[in-house]
DNA sequence: AGGTATTCTGAATTCAATTCAATGTTTGAA
DNA sequence: TTCAAACATTGAATTGAATTCAGAATACCT
C-alpha cells in the first residue's frame, strides 16, 4: 500500500501548496482580488485539478481560514501552559490573539469573511465539519485555563456558566472587537484611543465581573500597560502588540513602551 | 423650484422601493441569490435605473443594512427613555437588539456581511460615509444612558473609560455573540444552552464589572430570566425573546416563560 | 506489452455584475 | 406651440470569474 500513501501524500503537499499560493496572493493582492484562476496557474496545475481539492472557492477559503487557526495553536498553547496564575494565563490567550492581528491582519480578515453566513452556508458542509472538528482542540486548550481557575480557587464552581460558558465571553469580546475595530471609520468617529488598550480594559472588567482572582483595576492606564508588556515578555518573550501609530498615546504610555522597546 | 423638489422626492421614493424589493428578495432566497437584475426587474425598472441610484450592488447592500440599523431607532429609543434604573435601560438596549434578531435574524446576517472588510470596502466611500453618519445618532443614545448612569452615581465616573468606551463594551459582546451563534454548528458543539441566555449572563458580569449599580448576580437563571421578562414587558410591552425551540430550558424556564405569554 | 483506473487539462459553459450607446422625456426659452 | 438642450431610462452587449466535463495523459497492475 505505499503507493497508495505516497500518493495520499502527494496530495497533501499540494494542496499546502494551493493553500500558501493562496495566502500570499491574498496577501498581495485582497482577499476581493482573489481569483481561482490565478492560484492554479501560478501553481502550474490547471484550474480542473485546484477543482479536485477544493469544491468551490469557499470551501477553499474556509480551508485556509481554519489552517491559519491552527498555525496559531502553538502560541495558543504557550498562553495556556504558562507557569502563572490562571487569570493571567486567560489574559496571555487575548495578548497572543492580539498579537497574531497585528502581525496578520488579513487573517483576520480571512476569518471574518468566512464566518459570514454567506461564505459558510455556501461551503461545503464537509469543510465546515472540518474546520470545527480541527478547531475544536484549541478551544478545550482554553476551556482548560478556566478548569484550572476553578480547581485553584481563584474563579468560584458556582457562578452559573460551565467552563465552556465561561470561555465564550473574553472570546465574544476579542471577535467583537476585531469586527469594530476593522470596520474601517467606524471606531475612529468615536475618538476613542487604540482599540485594543480598549478590549484589554473590558476583559479585565469581565473577568472581573466573574470575580476571577485576583482582582485588576483597569483604570491605571500605566498598571494595564505594564501587565500586558509583563505578560507578553514571559509568556511569549516578545514585545507587546503596539498601539496603532496614529493614534495619539497618553505620555505615561509613550514612556512605558520606549523603555520596553530599548 | 418645486419641480426639482418633486424630481428628488420621487426618486426617494423609488430608491426606497428598490430597498424594499431587495430585502424582499433576500427574505425568500438568501442573501446569496441576491441579483441585481432581479431587483430591477420585480420593480419594472431598467438595469441602468438601478445603477443610478447605487454605485454597485455592494453600496446598496450598505445603504440596505444602515436602513435596517436605523429602523431599530424606536425601538431602542424606548429603552434608552424607559423611566427605570440607568442598569436596567442598558440591559434592555442588549434584550432589544436580541428581539430585533430574533424577528429579523436576515438582518443581522446582512449587517454582518456588510461590515465585513471584504464588502465595506468594496463599497464606495461616499455610501461609507453615509452609513456612518445615520447611525451615529443611535450610538450617542446608548451613550446617553452611560452618561445618565454616571449622574445618578449608578456607575463611578474615574473607571478610566469614556461614556463611549463604556458603551463599546456590550456593544462587542452583543456583537461577538451574535456572530458565534449564528454561525451554524459552532455553539452546538460546546453542548451550551440558549446563546441569548448566555449573551445575558456575559453581559451582566460585564456590568458587574463595571461596578454599574446594582450588582446583579447572573447566576441564578430563575432571576436573570425575570428580570428579562420584566424589561420586556415594561419597556417594550412584548414578550421575551424566546430561545431556541430545539434546545431543551430547563423546567424553571419554562413554567416562567408559560406565565408570560399567557 | 496491454488494458484499466486514475488523474490532469484547459477550452467551453454559465452566471451575474456592470457599462453605455441609443432612445425617450422633460424643461424652459423663443 | 415649437424646439433643442439637458436629463433620464433602457436593455443588449460586454466583461469577468467560477465551475464543468470530455478527452488526453499518466500510473498501476498482470
Amino acid at each position: 500500500m505505499s503507493t497508495k500513501e505516497r500518493r495520499l501524500r502527494e496530495r497533501g503537499e499540494r494542496e499546502h501548496r494551493f493553500l500558501d499560493k493562496a495566502q500570499a496572493l491574498i496577501q498581495r493582492d485582497g482577499l476581493l482580488s482573489l481569483q481561482m484562476s490565478r492560484i492554479a496557474e501560478e501553481c502550474d496545475y490547471a484550474i480542473g485539478t485546484l477543482y479536485q481539492h477544493f469544491a468551490s472557492k469557499e470551501a477553499l477559503l474556509v480551508t485556509l481560514a481554519t489552517r491559519n487557526c491552527l498555525s496559531r495553536v502553538d502560541l495558543f498553547k504557550r498562553a495556556a501552559r504558562w507557569e502563572g496564575p490562571s487569570r493571567e494565563r486567560m489574559v496571555a490567550i487575548a495578548l497572543a490573539d492580539l498579537m497574531v492581528i497585528r502581525e496578520q491582519p488579513e487573517h483576520f480578515r480571512l476569518a471574518q469573511f468566512v464566518w459570514t453566513d454567506v461564505i459558510w452556508g455556501a461551503a461545503s458542509a464537509q469543510a465546515r465539519q472540518r474546520s470545527l472538528e480541527a478547531s475544536a482542540p484549541l478551544g478545550a486548550m482554553i476551556d482548560g485555563i478556566v478548569e484550572s481557575a476553578i480547581a485553584a480557587g481563584d474563579l468560584r464552581a458556582d457562578i452559573g456558566l460551565s467552563p465552556q460558558g465561561v470561555t465564550i465571553g473574553p472570546w465574544t469580546l476579542c471577535l467583537g472587537m476585531h469586527t469594530l475595530s476593522h470596520t474601517e471609520g467606524l471606531l475612529e468617529a468615536h475618538a476613542l484611543g487604540d482599540p485594543y488598550r480598549l478590549l484589554m480594559k473590558h476583559l479585565h472588567f469581565l473577568l472581573n465581573g466573574y470575580g476571577w482572582q485576583p482582582l485588576f483595576d483597569p483604570a491605571d492606564d500605566a498598571a494595564l500597560d505594564a501587565l500586558s508588556t509583563r505578560l507578553c515578555e514571559a509568556v511569549f518573550g516578545s514585545a507587546c502588540p503596539q498601539r496603532h501609530p496614529d493614534t495619539a498615546p497618553p505620555a505615561a504610555a509613550i514612556a512605558l513602551r520606549s523603555e520596553v522597546s530599548s
